[in-house]
RNA sequence: GCUUGUGUGGCGGAAUUGGUAGACGCGCACGACUCAAAAUCGUGUGGCCUUUGGUCAUGAGGGUUCGAUUCCCUCCACAAGCACCA
């Protein structure tokens, strides 16, 4: 048993005392290295599990980049706005300052208990009045650039806490805090321009080095999508209004349009006999909250508001519903309904009895010169009670296809199908389930010889009755009739039956690709030209444009919270709004009696003096009294750590241009689109402005994985008795078990059950170490080879691993290297010091101690990173597999330098190859070097 | 429904320019040490069989290949995120 106690507790104050871990920011001349972690909210609850895996890493990270000669700033620090300092102030009426002082004091000490790397003069706190001066500066900056304004908007507004909330901070309708109901409410709101930079944001993803599952986060939270504006001038009224569609190609497929049923022109429009169900219809939807908007999708609902729009390339009229499946909050609020090819059209359609127009077919088979037209139908006949289909099983000349036949001169599709049924299986009682989309058809017809293009109308019929007229019935037909199931109708491989029948399967909108038709100047184009042709055709007749629309929408930031930065932002009387000078900054957020914000209000209204302000030149107002929102703080705290004290500049430019961006960011993926997006926003901004040096602040990011109780349920809120507290388990086995058992549980970015058993393997390996390399027996100074591979096998391992974040893999080496040096019974010198300073990343304090009890004075901090040579990675001799056939048979040794034939040689030499080849013949030997040698035999 | 992942022994997990599946650890069994136990050290440990060997096996089913956990197709399950985004 080593003394973890004694030992953790020497190294924690021998590196406090020596300041062992002080990053001199101003030495350049050492390549830098900047490794961050998330900073945590210091609550009163302390570390948790996954604060320790995180935090493990990135110190595992810096400690062995120090060691590689890099200057190495990794710093922590504290996002301390927040609610529950808030709601201990209202409790109590003391400041929260206290409150998170303490705790973060607690912090601090649970992160020094565990051996962590920080320098702590670099630490920052975001309710600092020295951090949130810049905090406000950067924002007044945002203000006076136009990209922070003030905007009229609906607002997540929720009742219980009081305030607003940012669509991240709402689940499911409710808020993220608490589970209150939240509600949309029209409100002047502070708010920052995203839109703007959208495009900047998406270009910058391709840059950096982050998982791509939050990459495409990001993406579609941004919500880029490509289409068109379209105009359409209101019947009747010298109004027009604009849809935005994805498919202004669809356009002569356009068979009514829908306003939300908030947009402005709805009352403007609506005629005197639909004024009252419009009326009720919106009062539905405005008292409806997200929640249940989105719960009551499932059918649709919209009345018409009897006003007509002009088709602008037609000229048709089509009626304007309202429904509340368009979004007043995302493009136009309105939009160009076609039923033939949208989901949502089509249902929306359907219920209203709107007609539905095809303007795209989609093309099967390949065209051909020559073609003969034809008009034709497919018919899906489908039994109900038996739930088999009708099918024509053609055998060898065509295989098995459904009822198809030619259309005659003057005969519609529907007469044609029906006609067609009778004709070839008798059935007569059919009822029409649905027609289904043209399809765009070319074929050879080999019994004629001749290329056709057929356009086919396909027809899904439910049997009613198996009456049969027999009468014109052929005896001698070449097909006979079959009922088949679902299963036996994937033998339909024909192009137009298959494709119908999926049609007929999914009755709905077609989406996809193909050719236009009843589109005037479309007819015959694909998709994509189609966009093309109209875009360009819409713009010359001063009806429309190509535009590009983004989901992203204004960052509301302003919170009616107490605990969090001031804006300085003054309302004055004469309805101007005034932003403080740089001097008058940070704007010091005050004391109060009462904590509380009174209906609805924001708490700083409490405070009457503070409140009042006079410009210079005597003009007064009011302070603006919500305060930014939590993620204010932490979008550009990774600036501060760089020069923390700096009381000129947010952060020299000089030393921003050294140390950023971030080479490693490790933090949850709960922030995949909250922090992580309004940080790379602010970062963009200043560098737009010259006051960042990079595009990008967070080069590499990594997410650690979720640490999950015993049984695989995740810890935390719902079910504490099943969290791991850490402080328990570093009290009882020690920090360094801790950080090697968290470290080894799995990949960084697993979700993973913990293990008590696997703490204690933990443990049983530190001691196993502690025994092997405390004991100065067991240390020689003359090297007798034996470890030399393995050594410098495990030195590569181990420093690519960490390199990688593969500290499972990393440490299954180590043990295998441990477990070698037992085999031996001794180790050189010189191994044992290079392992010692490996695992030391891990297990710091026992690394220490054991670097000292090898007869060394100083930190283990800064000695130099081992070295491997490749010359002892290469393998002289190598066991390699012996197939035959793809199958192991044996194994052989192989010299590096033998030849071809003589590995070969060898391999037919082993007995049980012999007799695995014996009386077949060697079609031939395939030979991997230093793989594989596969024999094939026949 | 959509997007992105994941799926391997009793358990956590290794192994991918395609080349001996199950490294390392946990658990379990046995042995050494001990009066004994714990600790420690060592050996073994995917299933099945006729066991110096054979055979099956990486969510299921197909395909490509001399050879597939790895590549391709279809399906299933789980996780996270988005969810009427026109």
């Amino acid at each position: 048993m080593y003394p973890f106690r004694e030992i953790e507790k020497k190294w924690q104050k021998y590196w406090k005392e020596h300041q062992t871990f002080k990053t001199d920011v101003w030495d350049f001349s050492k390549p830098k290295y900047y490794v961050l972690d998330m900073f945590p909210y210091p609550s009163g609850v302390g570390l948790h599990a996954g604060h320790v895996e995180g935090y493990t890493a990135t110190d595992i990270v810096s400690r062995m980049k120090r060691m590689q000669g890099y200057n190495v700033l990794h710093p922590m620090g504290y996002d301390s706005f927040g609610l529950p300092a808030e709601q201990y102030a209202v409790q109590t009426g003391n400041h929260p300052n206290g409150f998170t002082e303490k705790n973060i004091a607690y912090f601090s000490e649970q992160l020094n208990t565990l051996g962590f790397d920080y320098d702590w003069d670099k630490m920052v706190s975001t309710s600092d009045p020295t951090y949130y001066h810049w905090t406000q500066w950067i924002f007044k900056r945002l203000y006076e650039d136009g990209y922070a304004k003030y905007i009229d908007m609906p607002v997540n507004w929720c009742e219980k806490l009081g305030t607003v909330l940012s669509n991240d901070e709402v689940i499911d309708g409710k808020s993220e805090r608490g589970g209150y109901p939240v509600v949309r409410k029209n409100m002047k709101q502070l708010c920052i321009d995203q839109p703007a930079f959208a495009e900047k944001l998406l270009e910058g993803l391709d840059e950096i080095d982050w998982p791509e599952s939050t990459k495409e986060m990001q993406r579609n939270w941004i919500g880029k999508s490509i289409g068109a504006h379209v105009t359409f001038q209101i019947k009747g009224y010298d109004k027009e209004f604009t849809v935005f569609t994805t498919r202004c190609d669809t356009l002569f497929g356009a068979t009514y349009c829908v306003l939300a049923p908030e947009h402005e022109y709805v009352n403007l429009i609506t005629s005197e006999e639909h004024k009252e169900e419009v009326k009720k219809y919106q009062a539905i939807c405005a008292s409806k909250s997200d929640l249940e908007r989105t719960e009551l999708n499932k059918e649709k609902t919209g009345v018409f508001t009897g006003a007509y729009a002009i088709n602008p390339v037609n000229q048709q009229e089509i009626p304007i519903y309202i429904s509340d499946y368009v979004l007043a909050s995302y493009g136009t609020g309105a939009i160009m309904a076609v039923p033939a090819h949208d989901e949502r059209d089509y249902e929306f359609a359907k219920k209203f009895n709107i007609p539905i127009i095809q303007v795209l077919e989609e093309v099967t088979g390949t065209p051909h010169e020559n073609e003969f037209e034809k008009q034709s139908i497919v018919a899906v006949v489908y039994n109900p009670k038996t739930k088999k289909y009708l099918t024509l099983n053609w055998h060898d000349k065509g295989g098995r296809l459904f009822i198809g036949g030619t259309r005659k001169e003057k005969e519609d599709a529907l007469s044609c199908a029906l006609r067609e049924i009778k004709e070839e299986t008798g059935y007569v009682h059919l009822t029409l389930e649905a027609e289904l989309p043209k399809i765009n058809h070319h074929y050879y017809a080999y019994n004629k010889d001749k290329y056709f293009h057929i356009e086919s109308t396909g027809f899904l019929f439910y049997l009613k009755d198996e009456i049969q007229d027999e009468k014109e019935l052929e005896d001698d037909e070449e097909f006979t009739i079959e009922w088949v199931d679902e299963k036996t109708l994937e033998e339909i491989k024909d192009p137009l039956h298959n494709k119908t029948y999926q049609y007929a399967k999914h009755p709905g909108a077609m989406v996809g690709d193909g050719v236009h038709i009843n589109s005037e100047f479309l007819n015959g184009m694909n998709k994509q030209e189609a966009i093309d042709t109209m875009i360009k055709w819409l713009e010359e007749h001063h009806c429309g444009s190509r535009k590009v629309n983004y989901k992203f929408r204004e960052w509301i930031f302003a919170r009616q919270r107490y605990w969090g930065e001031p804006v300085p932002i003054v309302h004055l009387e004469d309805g101007e709004d005034y932003v403080l000078e740089d001097e008058e900054l940070p704007l010091i957020l005050p004391e109060l009696e009462d904590y509380k914000g009174h209906n609805g209000k924001a708490p700083l209204e409490n405070a009457t003096e503070w409140k009042k302000y006079t410009t210079k030149d005597g003009r007064k107002g009011f302070r603006e009294t919500s305060t930014m929102p939590g993620s204010a703080g932490s979008s550009w705290y990774y600036f501060r750590y760089i020069d923390p004290k700096n009381e000129t500049m947010f952060c020299d430019p000089e030393l921003a241009k050294h140390w950023l961006p971030v080479d490693l960011y490790m933090g949850g993926p709960e922030h995949a689109v909250g922090h992580l997006m309004y940080a790379r926003i602010w970062n963009r901004y200043l560098y737009d402005k010259g006051l960042s040096p990079v595009k990008e602040p967070f080069k590499k990011l990594v997410h650690q994985g979720m640490i999950l109780g015993e049984n695989g349920i995740k810890m935390g809120k719902r079910y504490p008795e099943y969290a791991i507290d850490p402080k328990d388990i570093a009290r009882d086995y020690g920090a360094d078990t801790l950080r090697l058992y968290e470290m080894f549980m799995g990949p960084i970015e697993a979700s993973k059950p913990w293990s008590a058993s696997g703490v204690e393997g933990a443990k049983r390996f530190i001691e196993r170490v502690w025994r092997f390399f405390t004991n100065v027996d067991h240390i020689v100074d003359d090297n007798d080879g034996h470890l030399t591979k393995i050594y410098h096998q495990t030195v590569k391992k181990v420093t690519d691993d960490y390199e990688n974040l593969g500290f499972n893999t990393a440490i299954s080496q180590m043990m295998i290297f441990v477990n070698e040096c037992y085999r031996i019974g001794h180790c050189p010198r010189e191994y044992a010091e290079g392992f010692i300073k490996m695992i030391s990343c891990i297990i710091p304090h026992v690394g220490e101690e054991m670097w000292q009890i090898l007869g060394h004075n100083e930190t283990i901090a800064y000695q130099k990173w081992p070295q491997y040579d490749e010359k002892y990675l290469v393998e002289e001799e190598k066991e390699i597999a012996v197939q035959v056939n793809g199958k192991v048979r044996a194994t052989i040794k192989v010299h590096l330098e033998d030849t071809e034939r003589q590995i070969e040689e060898k391999a037919l030499q082993e007995e049980n190859v012999k007799r695995h080849i014996e009386g077949k013949q060697i079609v031939k030997i395939i030979l991997i070097k230093g793989r594989i040698c596969n024999i094939v035999v026949k």
